[in-house]
DNA sequence: GTTTTAACGGACCTATCGGTATATTAATTT
DNA sequence: AAATTAATATACCGATAGGTCCGTTAAAAC
């Protein structure tokens, strides 16, 4: 979409790459603390100058939550397609658990919660976006526990949407522990302990 | 302490009081996240000078340090008191969890858990201090545990080191929910139900 | 070929960061 | 009273942050 709908303009045409700026942009946040990396560092990585950064993403607010979407289209994904599969909780427990453990994928944590864990430093509208995408999850997760129980697979004394919190926060925990490094195994245990307790009365 | 080895000297007095300043450090790290207060902000909280600060805190990695020490001495030593009493779990859980989403105290999160997420942004003396902090944590809960086990109120299959590292995560989440402003019931709803994991097979 | 349009990037802006040099001041010691 | 010692605060340091000015250049339109 990002170069889709780039008309045939006069004047100079543009060199910046902007899905591999993009690109660039995401890993850098995802690696490190997402407030730690500057636009400086970034327009090097990038080997970009900084009026073109600006003129193409508008503001690092607009960098920001260019990156976070782009996160959210290629990796959080996944953890909506596991959702959108419906099956029963005994199989979809262990997927999200070896998904947020020990998926290589998730290494450095998620970009995702990163932010959300250091949301006031993000401009407003990488905020928005970082609420939107909460909400969109905790739906997710209230959409598949609903049609778990209407199936009778889950019948918690938990509302669903009690039950998608927790399971975000549970997740959130083992990602972020993922990121400072923390042992696969160890996180894998608590996660799992963590999420027995949705499958009991 | 900090003003007890204050021994008559000669030259100019010191006017600067230590104490009201490692208050002020305090409440501002705490109110806050710690790495967005910077020393010119304090000073200006402080009504101190910057040159003054820095001759009674040698840096900011000082300051910090001190700060997290006081706050480990005048807040969190309510967990370890709570702890010591060895009482029974279904009198400590209840405690923990009370002290975690309600208490008043607690409204801003706590600076351990805040300084422990941002850890990286801190200097090397004051991130060793939330090391150890976390060890000697980690080391009350596990030996509460142990006390339990062998009185037989406890008999999970975890090991204590387990269950100790998972009530650390747990409270520290329910902590953290707080500073985020989230409804104190649900991060209750929330508490409860992860410790309940600890309390069954 | 000339004009128009827009992307290009080096140099620059202001604000703020952690940290300090220095001249001054207030006390103790002699 | 004079000399010594140390705390004071103003004014500064270099580095870096996010963001932009503006002269240059490369294309399309005429």
């Amino acid at each position: 979409m990002s170069d889709s709908d780039r008309k045939p303009k006069r004047g100079r045409p543009q060199t910046l790459d902007e899905d591999a700026t993009l690109k660039v942009a995401v890993d850098a946040y995802w690696g490190a603390d997402p407030a730690d990396v500057s636009i400086n560092a970034l327009c090097k990585l990038a080997e970009v100058s900084k009026p073109s950064l600006y003129r193409v993403f508008k503001s690092e607010d607009g960098l920001t939550c260019a990156a976070l979407g782009s996160y959210a289209e290629t990796v959080l994904s996944d953890i909506f397609v596991i959702l959108g599969q419906r099956r029963p909780l005994s199989e979809t427990i262990p997927a999200l658990t070896e998904f947020a453990s020990h998926d290589p994928k998730m290494e450095r944590g998620c970009l995702f919660y990163k932010m959300r864990a250091g949301k006031h430093r993000l401009g407003p509208q990488t905020q928005k976006r970082v609420e939107d995408l909460n909400g969109a999850a905790v739906d997710a997760f209230k959409a598949y526990l609903e049609d778990r129980q209407t199936v009778g697979d889950w019948n918690g004394t938990l509302s669903a949407k009690t039950a998608a919190h927790y399971l975000v926060e549970q997740i959130g925990l083992a990602l972020t522990q993922r990121a400072s490094g923390a042992d696969e195994d160890m996180i894998a245990d608590t996660l799992k302990l963590a999420l027995t307790a949705l499958q009991r009365p």
